[in-house]
DNA sequence: ACAATTAAATTTATCTTGTGAAATAAAAAA
DNA sequence: TTTTTTATTTCACAAGATAAATTTAATTGT
């Protein structure tokens, strides 16, 4: 501590605060990486690729390997050629083992990863769309955690981390969900509930996060370093990805694309404020409008999804009135994915979200609605593409936080003792 | 060259393109930006705040001294205290000097730096408000370049770098002009032509950009690592900084909140589309509404920024129908700002240019209004700030890109000759 | 079968960057 | 003065990475 003030002319300039020392991670870590991502990949390969000398990729894998987190690969990698052959180095597929869990509203889905990102196996568990007790919550999500490590022939004990995505607001950080339709509660502590009942570290975030992520790592988000994510389910999500990593705005909270303002005084939303793009293409926004486009007696409102699909239907079957509905959702659509190119400009938009079946969300009209608001001299197209996942594909990029702190663990963790 | 195809099987999971090697600088350069950040400072501060041993402090300051890129300040730094009291170090000022230029409509204006940061002089320059060619900017932009070194009193030897800002869209990389209101050329590659006529760098980028920089190193930005800068002149603008550094979006051309919808098929842009925000704010959206709300004998169109500033005096003194113009322009300024809130989740928004002036755009009821619109149970309010510079604030912005980009040159390059 | 050739991987000496600990320097306090 | 306190410097050394020489493992040619 320093109890003496000391004095100073001269105020400077720049930053003050320091940027997040996003430093460069050591090179058994960058090793480990690109082989992860090559799959395979052999020690000249690496130098190459990382542009480092052969001497540490030798020295590096050696550690690698003696910890059993790489391993070389017993096949030859050419059919012929001169001199010696590469080896292949891989991933150990069985130094740990992952859960990536979807939550929704009919039904939770699991997927069991090995450490080289395979799915071994997958589980589901029908549930009702019912506001729950996160306890309640709680016991369905060790059912078909336990369900899937059976599938897999596993033990709990073999589970070295779990990653869930739920569809609500998560403070990513701390495990603790701000918000969430599955219940009534809200501030729940999530991340220590579920430690008290299953002894592997949780890592909790948005669904539509998780589901960037999947893109990133296992999807078309591969070979690019900025995209972003729309999802249309029971509301309107958005997931960023900005220089190969996801952005979650600075009070880490997400981002929120259906709460944007697509119309001055516009539809209500259920925020309570008027004009979101939510509004106008959410499940109620869409089922609202229902009574007025249908007969009456077509109208059964056991369940706002059932009317949804009869609605859907019925557009299909040419019903004007219904067939405006989607339309102009599709309209306030191509608005909100047209602003998202404004602010951001990233070359790709991945449309998905269970709702994304209504096919008049990825009719041809939408992207090239969107394509016109955006035209201009100076930009090129944005391409916009819709994907219509199963949700394990959800819950395989649910592993994917908790596959690189698992990794960054084991492999930064080496003791550095090259003797 | 590899000539030999190897084959590899599985696909690997990850982000295949490298992240941009955002390593962390050597200590030599981070030492020499704390300095400058903090304007002063003693090696056992820097020790104290880089978490670096007192050793290594020494032997790079020594090397920053003998480079004559930093000095030691000769006045005591405190008034009393025990143990050897420690010395400040600082920038050497006269290291280099550069030029930071703001372009537009109504005038020029320069700035001349020091290699601290600090203004030594300043100029400007009338101009007309008409489209000129290139060659016809590159000679004002000359006039004023030697006007302000004679301000100065220095020979056009002494400036290392040049940065201007252009209201326009820049591709900041190549130096090109993609589009500028300054003349009808598009695609104008002007770093050529400034190099052809100044034997200095330069460094091009659009206004609101430079502006963002100048709050980033000069303005309330300087503490923040993330913050967003809207400026309301001909058009509307944003800069966005994310991490302490400024995103530019993918392509490079910046981001165009003007551009951004807020009313599905609204007032006519002149983009040539429909509803964007820049139809109800830009200088054309109140002009065209300002013969209908005025009586027509009061008309006087020499020149549309009279007319707009004619509008403004009537809306003060009471005119209902000109300050409904300015009271709605408000309103969709808030809509806005509301979605960039909702969409980066920024903590400070700082709303600048000309046309802030217009006290409408920053009253109290813009402010609380975007409020209002980001009103959320888990989002804490983002802070609105108004500020209304002089254009020697922007174009003491303009010099940041070229004093990084030297002073990196200058530090980096130091031989690592330590005997 | 056996050199010659080619290319991958490893070893070794060395270089760079940064550190801990002891030594030295500069001031205030006793 | 001498002691105490704190800042800075010196110096031997550790960690991480590399260049260059060496070893290994295959193909090619005789």
């Amino acid at each position: 501590m320093n109890y003496i003030k000391y004095k100073y002319k001269s105020e400077g300039c720049g930053p003050l605060l320091d940027w997040e020392t996003a430093k460069m991670p050591p090179l058994r870590q960058q090793i480990f990486e690109h082989v992860r991502a090559k799959g395979r990949c052999a020690r000249a390969d690496i130098a190459d690729a990382l542009s480092i000398s052969a001497a540490s990729v030798t020295t590096l894998t050696a550690e690698l390997i003696a910890s059993n987190l790489l391993r070389e690969v017993d096949e030859p990698t050419r059919d012929t050629g001169r001199g010696r052959p590469r080896v292949a180095l891989e991933i150990v597929p069985d130094a740990a083992f992952l859960i990536g869990i979807k939550l929704s509203f009919k039904k939770h889905s699991a997927v069991l990863c090995d450490f080289a990102g395979n799915v071994l196996t997958t589980a589901e568990l029908s549930t009702t769309n019912k506001r729950r007790s996160p306890e309640a919550l709680l016991d369905e999500i060790l059912a078909l955690t336990h369900l899937v490590i059976e599938n897999g022939d596993m033990k709990e004990a073999d589970i070295a981390a779990v990653g869930i995505g739920i569809p609500g607001l998560v403070d990513h950080d701390n495990g603790k969900i701000s918000w969430c339709a599955l219940f009534h509660e809200t501030n729940v502590d999530f991340a220590s509930g579920f430690r008290a009942r299953f002894d592997a570290p949780l890592f909790l975030d948005n669904d539509t996060n998780m589901l960037t992520l999947a893109e990133l790592w296992f999807g078309v988000g591969r070979d690019k370093t900025d995209f972003a994510v729309v999802t249309i389910e029971n509301g309107v999500g958005m997931g960023l990805v900005l220089n190969n990593r996801l952005y979650r705005g600075t009070h880490g909270v997400g981002l929120e694309l259906g709460h944007t303002k697509v119309q001055l005084d516009g539809a209500l939303c259920r925020c309570g404020q008027r004009g979101c793009l939510e509004a106008y293409l959410g499940d109620y926004a869409l089922t609202r409008e229902a009574a007025t486009a249908l007969d009456d007696d077509a109208i059964n409102p056991t369940n706002q999804e059932e009317l949804l699909d009869l609605l859907f239907a019925k557009a299909k079957e040419g019903h004007a009135a219904a067939e405006t509905i989607f339309l102009r959702a599709g309209r306030f659509l191509s608005v909100g994915l047209s602003n998202v190119v404004q602010l951001f400009d990233p070359p790709l938009i991945i449309v998905s979200g269970d709702r994304m079946r209504y096919d008049y969300f990825h009719a041809d009209a939408v992207a090239s609605e969107t394509r016109r608001l955006t035209l201009s001299s100076t930009r090129r197209p944005c391409q916009i593409e819709t994907h219509l996942w199963e949700d394990t594909v959800w819950a395989r990029g649910a592993i994917v936080p908790a596959l690189t702190a698992l990794s960054n663990e084991m492999v930064g963790g080496l003791a550095s003792a090259r003797t």
